[in-house]
RNA sequence: GGAUCCUUAGCUCAGUUGGCUAGAGCGUACGAUUCACAUUCGUAAGGUCAGAGGUUCAAGCCCUCUAGGAUCCACCA
């Protein structure tokens, strides 16, 4: 006997794993040749998702297990419906995020990364990546994933340097990259700019100071709330409509605390409502004024440094200070030049570093960039010709209205870890030149000498090539994993990933690079908060892994979850999870004792006649099979897993099981039993491998088996059987019923009587097991007792007249309930409208009911006749 | 300011093209107990489907408005 009396994951999970990693059984048709394209048979059907690549120094987090749960059931179900499925991992070098890692790692170490060349720092972090690696890969093999990998994928391997490079490089002939000087939003924390999407804006207080710029004859009052970089001011703007300054337009005035005189413009940016009407031009320090500077051929001034600190041009009193000790000297300055006419708070959204939170300096830099009109233009025309279906669907839109307002991307990035930018400048001159050898520093071409750019690319740049390198394609080559069959990621890096996923899988490949988008909101916490480090409300995915087992986390994960929306997540549901596996787990454990009991062989499926409880869960499992095969279809993972719960629990445990305790059906309950375990296993793939694995006439391994097909029964019997699981259930209600208002009345005390039945006469022994009564006996018309309230039938329970009357209340309160129902129904028959209009169909169902409920209310009120 | 989504039992959520007598898990109450499982079994209570209108024979579902919440985008001198 290899069934413990509960099961206990942790002593199958690895060893299982380990056994379906050796027998290769997670690559796309069992064999390395099929993923390459070479197949045994004619053009199998593929399946295929790509792991949006966990960070590989870093640990899965709550996300992560849920990206694995939802991807990995799709996969295993593929899988056993017969599809080649390639499941490929990824591991991401996270290139800041790495970064800000590696660099405290540097800061304990009292290193800084200026003390190295760019080379050393990027072999370092090689090297610590490599060596923290091994641990998220870890992590993803206890979550159960069962993913190809020989194949994994890390972000910098040279195939992916290679792709990324050659679509660079077509860029670049297309003119579609072009290096400019920018505003780029710029940490100064980190010396690095972001793109607009890495940055967070949250509300802050402020403050709104006004200041006086002085002019022969009077003065001009600004509002701002940064007066520190009023240095950098090359004008000042009102509104074009603004009377109050009509006549100062196209004077100059002077900028205070200094001696330079600055012109008054005319601007439409100039919001007269606000402040005081009259706003300082800052182009190098502010976006808005950026464009007004554009606009209007305004200089361009840098009075903040990179390392967020006040430069020489600023005046030897300033230089030097960080842009708060120069806030708070400029401010007391101007109030002792009596210059500072107002000061105001507000609140206002500031905007901050996404990993150290310090305030994002907007800053003039030179940069590459994507121009991303075409890109997107060619992006919308696919997502408006519907290639690619959105769960949720809403998305889709979404996208679309983020690509039309899609501002061109800076790929720039100015840290060592990622891929270096394969751009080289004549040191003569000012002309780039591209060039793929990004391991050299310097080049040589035609006696002319070129250094490369310092500075690497954004990661999404070349995340947005995942699909195209995971699946190795190649132009010409057909690649039947390209595109993939579904996306499955964080509706949170829509636009950061998905949408630049589309737009290169169109440029490169010509093709969109998925078919299907999956997305997958944030998991909260039990009471639907974000998790977060600071509120100490973070759950660890591999602790309640190792606590209740990696099937017991998937099904909790995937329970109550639908795509798109943030959801609530709680131990509890995990709990509930575990619960399932340990029942799964005895039922088997109680089939092999009855398998072994009749000689433990496999059996072909045969069932009797004579026990109706065969054909009902015969076809209750069919029909659970084309609701889960439906429910995958449409992503409603916690539909399947809520339909095969019930199934399992409700269905094949506590009826049919309890039935075939009297029948013992070998066949038949190994037959189901294999049914049940495949059906499972995409979403509980270690308790059912292990179930399998124990059963004494399974042969091979679960993961690779054959999806259940359907099963033969006659409808007639199940039906029947449904009688008898009413007449189980009325009897067990009405018992508890009595027991309650009467005193002395137990079932195991209680006679079952019964007239003109035959369901009672076939099955009186069973019906007398389940209803746990004395016994099950014929009237031989001698009635007595309290007659039970079901639709054809003769059946008492030989109770005392007194119980009986004790039960009148109850009886009473179900004759009206039923009543009731009955008023709700006849008032719809009385609609001539509804009998005109509805379908033909319906009103046969309502007259149905109504006379169900009129049969019913009669025996009801027989019953309280009696009494 | 713009957009999207959400509001259903005590809690967390399902509810597909309108047909519902609104479901599940957890929790609660009552009862059971050698015989697969206490990680168990049985029974029950618990809902004006956020509010107000509208369309329809029929609305949790479609439309309009209101209130509350979440997220994203843009902007805020």
């Amino acid at each position: 006997m290899k069934f413990t009396s509960a099961y206990e994951p942790g002593e199958f999970e690895p060893d299982i794993y380990a056994a379906w990693e050796a027998a290769d059984e997670f690559l796309p048709g069992g064999s390395v040749e099929a993923s390459k394209g070479v197949y045994a048979e004619e053009s199998p059907s593929t399946y295929s998702i790509v792991m949006p690549p966990p960070n590989a120094n870093g640990n899965l987090h709550i996300g992560h297990g849920l990206t694995i749960a939802t991807e990995d059931s799709l996969i295993r179900y593929h899988r056993l419906k017969g599809d080649f499925t390639w499941y490929i991992p990824g591991a991401d070098h996270a290139g800041f995020e790495t970064w800000v890692v590696y660099e405290r790692v540097l800061e304990a170490q009292k290193h800084t990364r200026f003390e190295y060349s760019r080379e050393e720092l990027y072999a370092q972090v090689w090297d610590f990546v490599q060596e923290q690696r091994g641990n998220m890969e870890l992590q993803v093999r206890a979550l159960g994933a069962s993913c190809s990998w020989k194949d994994l994928t890390f972000t910098l391997d040279e195939n992916v340097v290679r792709r990324v490079y050659d679509t660079f490089q077509k860029m670049w002939n297309d003119g579609m990259i072009y290096r400019g000087e920018k505003l780029v939003n710029y940490c100064t924390k980190h010396q690095t700019a972001f793109a607009d999407i890495e940055v967070e804006h949250e509300e802050e207080k402020g403050k709104l100071w006004d200041i006086a710029y002085p002019y022969d004859g009077g003065e001009i009052v600004v509002s701002t709330t940064r007066p520190e970089t009023l240095f950098g001011d090359t004008a000042v703007a009102v509104n074009p409509e603004d009377k109050r300054y009509k006549d100062l337009i196209g004077k100059t005035v002077r900028l205070p605390l200094t001696d330079r005189n600055i012109p008054v413009i005319a601007d439409e940016h100039a919001d007269p409502e606000y402040g005081t009407g009259a706003v300082k031009i800052t182009p190098a320090h502010d976006n808005d004024d950026f464009e007004v500077g554009e606009r209007h051929n305004l200089p361009r001034i840098q009075v903040i440094s990179f390392e967020g600190k006040m430069l020489p041009n600023c005046g030897p009193e300033y230089e030097g200070l960080t842009t708060k000790d120069c806030r708070k000297k400029v401010l007391k300055d101007l109030k002792e030049a009596n210059l500072l006419r107002g000061e105001r708070d507000i609140v206002h959204s500031v905007a901050h570093c996404y990993k150290c939170g310090t305030v994002i300096e907007p800053m003039l830099k030179e940069q590459w960039f994507i121009d991303v009109k075409k890109l997107a233009k060619t992006a919308i025309e696919h997502l408006e010709a519907d290639e690619i279906k959105f769960y949720p669907s809403s998305k889709k839109q979404v996208l679309i209205n983020y690509l039309k307002g899609l501002k061109d991307w800076n790929i720039s990035r100015q840290i060592p870890w990622g891929i270096a930018i394969p751009m080289f400048k004549k040191v003569d001159g000012d002309e780039w030149i591209f060039d793929a050898r990004t391991n050299l520093s310097e080049i040589e071409i035609g006696g002319e000498r070129y250094i490369r750019d310092e500075d690497t690319f954004d990661t999404w740049f070349s995340s947005s090539h995942w699909p195209i390198v995971c699946t190795n394609w190649e132009e010409g080559a057909p690649n039947p994993y390209y595109p993939l069959n579904v996306m499955e990621t964080g509706a949170d890096i829509l636009f950061a990933w998905v949408a630049r996923m589309i737009m290169m899988g169109l440029y490169v490949t010509g093709e969109v690079p998925f078919r299907e988008v999956y997305l997958h909101g944030l998991v909260l916490d039990a009471h639907g908060q974000k998790m977060s480090k600071s509120k100490g409300n973070v759950i660890n995915p591999m602790e309640l892994v190792s606590k209740y087992g990696s099937d017991a986390f998937r099904l909790g994960i995937l329970r109550g979850r639908s795509a798109g929306m943030n959801q609530a997540f709680s131990e509890q549901s995990v709990v509930s999870g575990r619960n399932l596996c340990n029942k799964l787990w005895n039922i088997s454990r109680f089939i092999q004792e009855m398998v072994d009991q009749s000689g433990g062989v496999k059996d072909p499926l045969e069932y009797t006649s004579d026990n109706m409880g065969e054909d009902w869960i015969l076809r209750e499992i069919n029909e659970a099979k084309w609701q889960v095969e439906s429910q995958m279809e449409h992503y409603r993972f916690s539909e399947a897993v809520e339909t095969l719960h019930s199934l399992i629990w409700d269905k094949y445990a506590d009826w049919f099981l309890e039935s075939q305790k009297l029948y013992k059906n070998s066949s038949l309950l190994q037959n189901t039993l294999e049914a049940i375990l495949k059906m499972l296993h995409p979403f509980a793939p270690f308790v059912t491998e292990a179930i399998w694995q124990n059963l004494s006439w399974t042969e091979g391994m679960l993961i690779s088996a054959k999806w259940p097909s359907d099963f033969k029964y006659d409808p007639m019997s199940a039906e029947e059987f449904e009688r008898l699981m009413d007449i189980v259930s009325h009897t067990r209600s009405t018992l508890q019923g009595l027991s309650e208002a009467y005193k002395g009345i137990s079932s195991s005390d209680t006679n079952m009587l019964y007239g003109d039945d035959s369901i009672v006469d076939d099955n009186s022994l069973l019906i007398q097991y389940l209803c746990r009564v004395k016994a099950v006996i014929s009237t031989e018309g001698e009635p007595r007792g309290l007659r039970l309230a079901i639709a054809n039938s003769e059946i008492y329970l030989d109770v005392s007249e007194d119980a009986v009357a004790a039960y009148a209340d109850l009886l009473e309160k179900r004759i009206m309930k039923i009543g009731r129902e009955l008023d709700a129904l006849n008032m719809r028959m009385m609609n001539p409208n509804y009998v005109d209009k509805a379908p033909a169909e319906l009103v046969k169902e309502t007259q149905d009911a109504i006379a169900e409920k009129q049969g019913l209310i009669e025996r009801l009120k027989t019953e309280r006749a009696a009494i």
